[in-house]
DNA sequence: TTTGACCTCGCCCCAGGGGCATGGTCCAGG
DNA sequence: CCTGGACCATGCCCCTGGGGCGAGGTCAAA
């Protein structure tokens, strides 16, 4: 009787209107095991009662979330797992939003918000730095965070610190990639390493700078402010040669500087 | 000079904040081919000039736009651009539309809106069937195309139709993916087959069927009808043995009855 | 000349399967 | 009993957009 009620997979995918290369996939990720296995023909056999499981897993499929993502959902009971996708779907519109900034942002008509960028010469200096990869909702934090630690420390061996605090994006920071970021304050005298709090030279050079608003300093209008930067350079033919840096706070009281370090471009 | 405009990705990477992996990527889908490309050591290099063009790559990048879609965006003015991304948001919001419909549709709570589920018995008959892979946007248009060639054909030849027409999913239909769809139209008499018309004689059998009213008809709610069904089939240890079937129109009324071929479960 | 930074190509990896080839299994009909 | 056809298994290659690693080539400065 038991046996009445197991199928194979091209019936159960009949069922559920799942594949039977998807069920084996989900199998072998361990989404819906068959109830039974046969050891020597490796047949797979699903219960009947699987079938409403295998059904709630194709729905959750049409939705695109990622089967490791269903596998969290399935043992949930039904309002769990509704909260969850509508959270779900909460984030996805986020997501639209920004894009939708982000478009906004790539429209070169709307060049309004942003300052006249100027050159500006840098200094060697030492820098007490601490660097993290970080994702986009952590940024804010973290640059607080590492920005009183090192401005404690500084205070505690007496060394005294010599500006604003530099943020170095090393590598894009955006809503699915967290690049290395490093927050450094400079300072004179001397100091001494202290667990993730690290010394390192900034050599003299020349900076590219735009000041910024508060209102344009968040992700993603923070975008349209390197482009107008990034064209600038270009159009006084001059080469980034490295990462931008935030400069926090900016000069003549901007929310912050946007820099990048340059070169002349003929030289190069 | 035309030399001192040239970098090496490193360097270009790092103006246009591109990943060396991500430039050769590029040159090989022809998006950002470099300016030269050394024969005997394989260095590319890119010139100056291609540093806002691998910018505008990045900004496109990051709103997930698929390489290909790139590539036909780039030959575009800036005004076409950015006509072409809002239509690609606003797609984009139809189907975060879509999804919100289909997790609403997964709420069990919120069956409200279907009829009750019955059995029906269907007669052997034959059928004049064509048959396509449609993407979601045609469905409709297929649908009602196929079924006025059907027609007409049958009138041509003086066979009588019975009844509504029926279309077939042997596949899924969704947003992304084209199934198999299969519209057909019951007759009497005798027909040869012409063009892309085929017969095929549709055995007898049972169904459940559960008549849908036209606000529920449309994906994705209608998906939730399927659902519904499906729980009612599984509930009566019946068993699905075949693809789904729409009835247009549906019997009493209905805009249409959604019909799936079934067998008693123990008998399987 | 050596060293170190940079470059090349090529392979494996991620998700979520589709498609195909090869070979095993199962059931029904002859 | 045998055979055909329908089903099933595994395994490999394909798609996107790269990341990561390793072997080996190139280039410039020391």
């Amino acid at each position: 009787m038991d046996d009445a009620d197991l199928m194979l997979p091209g019936e159960f995918g009949a069922a559920t209107r799942l594949s039977p290369k998807a069920l084996r996939l989900y199998a072998a990720q361990g989404l819906l095991v068959p109830a039974s296995t046969d050891p020597g023909s490796g047949y797979r056999r699903y219960h009947r009662d699987q079938i409403s499981l295998g059904r709630l897993i194709g729905w959750l499929r049409m939705l695109d979330l990622p089967l490791a993502r269903i596998a969290a959902l399935l043992p949930l009971n039904a309002q769990a797992r509704q909260a969850e996708l509508r959270a779900w779907l909460a984030a996805q519109e986020i997501e639209l939003q920004q894009r939708r900034e982000l478009v906004e942002a790539l429209d070169c008509t709307s060049r309004t918000t942003a300052g006249v960028p100027t050159l500006r010469s840098r200094p060697q200096r030492k820098l007490l730095c601490r660097e993290r990869r970080v994702h986009i909702d952590e940024l804010d934090g973290f640059i607080a965070d590492a920005q009183e630690h090192i401005r404690a420390r500084l205070r505690a061996v007496g060394s005294s610190d010599d500006g604003p605090a530099l943020v170095h994006f090393h590598g894009f920071v955006t809503r699915d990639s967290d690049g290395p970021v490093e927050v450094a304050v400079p300072f004179n005298g001397s100091v001494e390493p202290v667990d993730d709090l690290r010394i390192r030279l900034s050599p003299a050079g020349t900076d590219a700078v735009l000041p910024v608003a508060e209102a344009d300093a968040e992700f993603p209008m923070i975008l349209h402010v390197y482009g107008v930067l990034e064209a600038w350079i270009d159009a006084h033919r001059l080469l980034c040669v490295g990462s931008p840096v935030e400069v926090r706070p900016g000069g003549n009281g901007a929310f912050l500087d946007v820099t990048y370090p340059v070169v002349p471009s003929e030289e190069s």
